[in-house]
DNA sequence: CTGCCCGTTGCGAAAAATGCACCGCATCTG
DNA sequence: CAGATGCGGTGCATTTTTCGCAACGGGCAG
């Protein structure tokens, strides 16, 4: 919409913190973009960047006034999205901020599915940790967001929620993978691979292993979810991960088994929106699939 | 803010109901405005009006799409407002709908009160029947709405809610003038003189006279509240009205009477906004001013 | 100091929006 | 029935706005 482009210029200048960087990103001169700027701030009646050595940087009126563009602009694409709805074929783009749990089978899956019912709509998936998705929302990057174990819950609107117990990625000739449930100090006694902190998994881990007064020392810690289910093929090590994101290979080589319910509580995977907002058609629809999904699993 | 004046163009056409009409009230050219509509149109991926013989009208695209814009217009004066107020002087406008019966007293008192603080501050009063005020805050033409018995509750948000009995307006020299409180029947023996059916005090009458199995027949039916006022100075009749509404005048000439509360059910006098406007600072500020002053009457 | 990158400004060129005249069409009118 | 009227829409010259280029002054690092 070419009516918000200054707006766009705005947000490009406040991203990168400097005119000049901004105008090469949005293929303008610095000057014609900050002579652009200047009459907004004129006709805004108040200026909306600071000026410091080196660039600018937003002040608190650009912040508001960013939030409102932000705010408006999906507002408009909303309405477009259920104009096109209405005049037949749907169309539309679904901005979605998901955990890496499900990127190998589910949302593939899914967004295949629906895709198959309508072409004309695409897809944005970024990956994030749940305290991140949620910023997501709140700065109307996404639509969506789909995490296990949420953080902060404030403006965090819940779509759908399902409990998904922490699982043990095992090779098929550990120890442990006779058993059809593990104890936590089980686990605790053998070498694991883990996620860091910032995810839900290993949160619900270090505060189960804090009851029983031990703590989980990972040989291997890292952020991708897959490193961990390949690193337990080489290593007798255990892995955790949530069964979502985890199907059982077709040689047999690895096995999951849940962790014991009284050591680790059962953790949430949530959809989620921001509170309050009306969602775009398409992304609307495709949270309904999402949550029918989900109650299938 | 000129990045929406495409928009305000297309609301005079709505508005108008025709391009040319449009173009002249908006100082353009036809064959300008038009060029901007279809632009729009092309940009937006759809049109917005529907072309019928003799002008054009809004298609249900277009219904969405404006009060996309008013919704979004509302919010930048808001964030305008707000900017303004933390740049120190308190600067905006006030936009409020009301009943007659604020018109002769309390609202030019609360206005002037409030622009005695901040003469920074504007105000545009509205006069509306309690279904239209809340249409205008529907449409976000007005901020704040002031009404006796609103009708449709619905996104409609009250701020402040005071209780006023319906009164009877006399001459001093009124048979019934003589008693402190009337019953109904009493009045409805008499020549009356009420303000019409889409107004609450009315509304109130017409429903207590029902259940008595009587019905009210004014000898003058006006929408008028003022002249209520001053035709029962000329002819002995009884007048209908809320006290915020009434002063008793120095010489005396008229007197008010309430309608005893088992006859007449006791109406609402109130205040409300748009359900889940955050308005801005000079609105809001005046809302509490004039919660504060209906608190102390 | 020198070089560098920043925001900012003057000025001519390019692009966009506008005004004017006019078309085709439907409706109203005598 | 024909002419007049009012509507949305279009081609073209003109005006207004925006843009790109070059240059300026000011902080900052080496």
């Amino acid at each position: 919409m070419k009516h918000l482009h200054t707006f766009a210029l705005i947000e490009a200048v406040a991203r990168s913190g400097s005119m000049r960087k901004a105008a090469e990103d949005m293929n303008l001169t610095a000057s014609a973009l900050n002579r652009r700027i200047r009459g907004f701030e004129a006709e805004f009646g108040s200026p909306i960047f600071e000026r410091i050595p080196g660039g600018v940087r937003l002040n608190p009126a650009g912040e508001m006034l960013l939030h409102h563009y932000r705010m408006s602009k999906s507002d408009l694409a909303r309405v477009q999205s259920h104009v096109a709805d209405l005049t037949g074929e749907r169309r539309g783009h679904v901005r979605i901020a998901c955990s890496q749990a499900l990127l190998p089978y589910f949302l593939p899956e899914q967004i295949a599915r629906y895709r198959a019912a309508h072409p004309g709509v695409t897809f944005t998936v970024t990956v994030r940790d749940r305290a991140q998705a949620e910023q997501e929302l709140a700065s109307y990057a996404s639509d969506l967001a789909l995490v296990f174990e949420p953080v902060y819950l404030v403006d965090f609107e819940v779509l759908h929620l399902i409990p998904q117990r922490v699982h043990a990625v095992l090779r098929k000739d550990h120890p442990l993978a006779a058993k059809p449930e593990l104890r936590l100090w089980e686990c605790l006694d053998s070498p694991s691979v883990a996620p860091n902190a910032k995810y839900g998994v290993r949160h619900l881990l270090d505060f189960a292993a804090r009851k029983l007064g031990r703590t989980l020392n990972p040989v291997l810690e890292t952020e991708s979810f897959e490193l961990i289910r390949h690193y337990v093929l080489h290593e007798q090590a255990i892995g955790f991960q949530i069964p979502i994101g985890l199907r059982a290979p077709d040689d047999g080589s690895l096995v999951f088994r849940p962790l014991a319910e009284r050591d680790v509580a059962t953790g949430s995977l949530i959809l989620g929106q921001l509170r309050g907002r009306t969602l775009p058609v398409a992304s609307a629809r495709f949270a309904m699939q999402l949550a029918a999904a989900l109650h299938e699993d």
